[in-house]
DNA sequence: CACTAAGTGGAGCGTTGTTCCGTTTCAGGT
DNA sequence: ACCTGAAACGGAACAACGCTCCACTTAGTG
């Protein structure tokens, strides 16, 4: 499927040959440098590993959050079209919702400080945090909806409220013990649905 | 209450006037800017607006943490002191729990940036985050117990974790008319209670 | 009043984000 | 193959910030 021109992305077609290795290799060692030291790192440290001047990342990427939405873009997509699948293939609309929000959050909690960049209220991130509700937000919706169609989880949560609420629950220190953000999810899951009894 | 004493913050008697009076004017100024700026205002313009130099910062509160600790001093020790009034006066133990949350939030969405501080993964803040946990856990301990005691929620819910969660629900732009914390604390709450039907 | 130790201020260093500009390299036309 | 304009490049340069160091000032005591 063509996902060229998503916002924030510029094409790479049409652009010189050694601009466009440059961009995959600038790629490549984000991915690398993310992995080792959260999205936040150095710039420098980036255009060092991958062996380029800093005005070149800048070129590619505006700001960081167009370099992180590149570097994960083929992972949110994935999580995107995850949602219309689970519906098709769960027990029932809440358990493809559940399911899908488990995905979402194994996305957020692999990837060093991503959700904290997502939510922070720097703006550093504002296009990342545009990016992200683009795309998933739908997704999300449609979800929902359909758990309320249902009759799973009562009517009257928005969309929005819900992810930014995942995803600020899974922001923090990563590898404490003591805090497990699935529990607390499943927990606010447990509130959405419908009381038993009258 | 005496109050002196606690985690990072040196005693203020014994120290030479002049020092007593610098520590309450940086304060102050903290205070303002933390207001306007949020609590990652620069250590430089907090200086600049108490007419002191730099060090003198430093000297009385030698990490950020320090100071932001010592700015909301009393308004953490009024949330911990609220914890056992409410058990008192509420309806129920769950009421009480409920009332406490709201304090607690209400403490942390008037302060730009401060549920942020908790829980960043950069661990710049960690001895705010300890502060915080020191005070509070036990105080939200005993009304989660006396919640659980009571048959008002399910047991199996830690503290720690439940405390975290909240301040997570906090993080964020302030004032997005699409995100309200409470809603989804509410929601949280609701799946700690017990179901009331089989 | 003099003396000492506590206290002070701001210059200075290291780190990071971001821009600017002289130089290099590509690609299409001859 | 060569020429040439434009695209792309690298890193120096500037700004903002955290934090430290040290020469100077001042409070309190005998």
């Amino acid at each position: 499927m063509a996902t060229e021109g998503h916002a924030g992305e510029p094409p790479s077609r049409g652009k010189r040959a050694d601009a466009q290795r440059n961009r995959q290799t600038v790629l490549a060692a984000a991915a690398e440098v993310f992995v080792a030291s959260g999205v936040d790192a150095p710039i420098r440290q980036i255009a060092a590993r991958a062996g380029v001047g800093m005005a070149t990342i800048y070129r590619h990427f505006p700001t960081r959050a167009d370099l992180v939405t590149a570097v994960y873009h083929h992972q949110i997509e994935e999580c995107a079209e995850a949602g219309p699948t689970l519906l098709a293939t769960a027990d029932s609309p809440f358990d493809a919702l559940r399911q899908w929000i488990d995905l979402f959050v194994d996305f957020l909690v692999t990837k060093h400080g991503l959700a904290d960049a997502l939510q922070s209220d720097s703006d550093r991130f504002a296009a990342l945090h545009t990016y992200f509700l683009d795309r998933l937000l739908p997704v999300c919706a449609h979800l929902l909806d359909a758990a309320v169609d249902a009759g799973d989880i009562r009517p009257g949560t928005q969309p929005y409220e819900l992810m930014r609420g995942i995803g600020n629950l899974c922001v923090g220190r990563d590898n404490d013990p003591r805090y497990e953000p699935r529990r607390l999810i499943a927990l606010l899951l447990q509130g959405l649905q419908h009381p038993h009894a009258p």
